[in-house]
DNA sequence: TATTGACCTCAACTAATATTGAGGTTTTAT
DNA sequence: ATAAAACCTCAATATTAGTTGAGGTCAATA
């Protein structure tokens, strides 16, 4: 019947239904309660018990985490939805926004590194000298000034 | 004179001399140097001396870094490494290509979850069900099977 | 109802990547 | 020669992201 179907289904999960179907352990579950990235129920005797929306929500914080946002951040993104009210199209597109924005840069960031190394490589130097992205104080700078070659004769342009 | 200059390019490095053309704390020298990433020679008075060639080990153990290779790889990558003559432009690039592959893996690999959020803002939904990024097991498997608009009414597809 | 599997809390532990501090020594500069 | 700055070792601490275990309780099934 629908009616049992619905109920069923509406059901709230206990944490080690939600470790399964999220595929994270319960002791993470409960490391992720501990720093506030998602709350449950309690049963009367103390049991946690999880409306259906934390594995909405636990699913946004891994595909956040490969991202490479830190867990503070994620739990600070996650703090401004609403709790009152069931989340909305808005609400979501809103977090996925902000972390696009963060993919992003961090993409445009190594691929900046890698094209830095493909351009190195042909010398082997890694430009350690005149790298923007890796040359913090005046490393190899009593080098003379042009471009050069190393081979096995020289180490860190040192003849 | 040149052979003063010489002499005075050629001398060893004191730690701290490392730490502030390196940009690294003489902490992390020291740390580094248990594990392994970088090794020094002593003075009498037992203090480190570092010959020049460790300030580009030091900038690509950095560059490792922010192409995400954690350190135990970058030492074992690093161990393989001639000890006993002066490095050679096919060291270096034999180096920096094996981690140009991984690099570029971590590229696409944020690529790939990029587009996939960015075709999932629309929806909001992060496409928890059919992601193939982000669906270890069967998050919300009880909805219908077509693809479909959440709003504020409904909360992981459950009406 | 009895038992077994799932759950509870709390504390301790892991691993990576360092930083900080105490207590003592060396080097450099005056 | 001496004082200051830099260095040494070793142990402890910090942070992030969890995992493990002890000791005890709850809930579903035979």
């Amino acid at each position: 019947m629908a009616i049992v179907r619905n109920s069923e289904m509406r059901r709230e999960l206990t944490v080690g239904e939600v470790a399964e179907r999220s595929g994270v352990a319960v002791s993470t579950l409960h490391f992720y309660e501990a720093k506030g990235l998602i709350r449950s129920n309690r049963s009367r005797g103390n049991q946690r018990r999880y409306p259906r929306g934390v594995l909405r929500r636990v699913a946004v914080i891994k595909v956040a985490q490969r991202t490479g946002i830190p867990l503070a951040e994620i739990q600070a993104a996650l703090s401004v939805l609403p709790d009152d009210r069931p989340l909305t199209v808005q609400d979501w597109a809103r977090l996925s926004e902000s972390w696009h924005e963060q993919l992003n840069e961090r993409i445009a960031s190594l691929m900046a590194l890698r094209d830095h190394l493909t351009s190195c490589i042909g010398c082997g130097c890694l430009s350690l000298r005149e790298c923007p992205l890796r040359n913090p104080h005046d490393v190899l700078s009593m080098e003379g000034t042009g471009p050069r070659l190393m081979d096995a004769t020289e180490e860190d342009g040192q003849p």
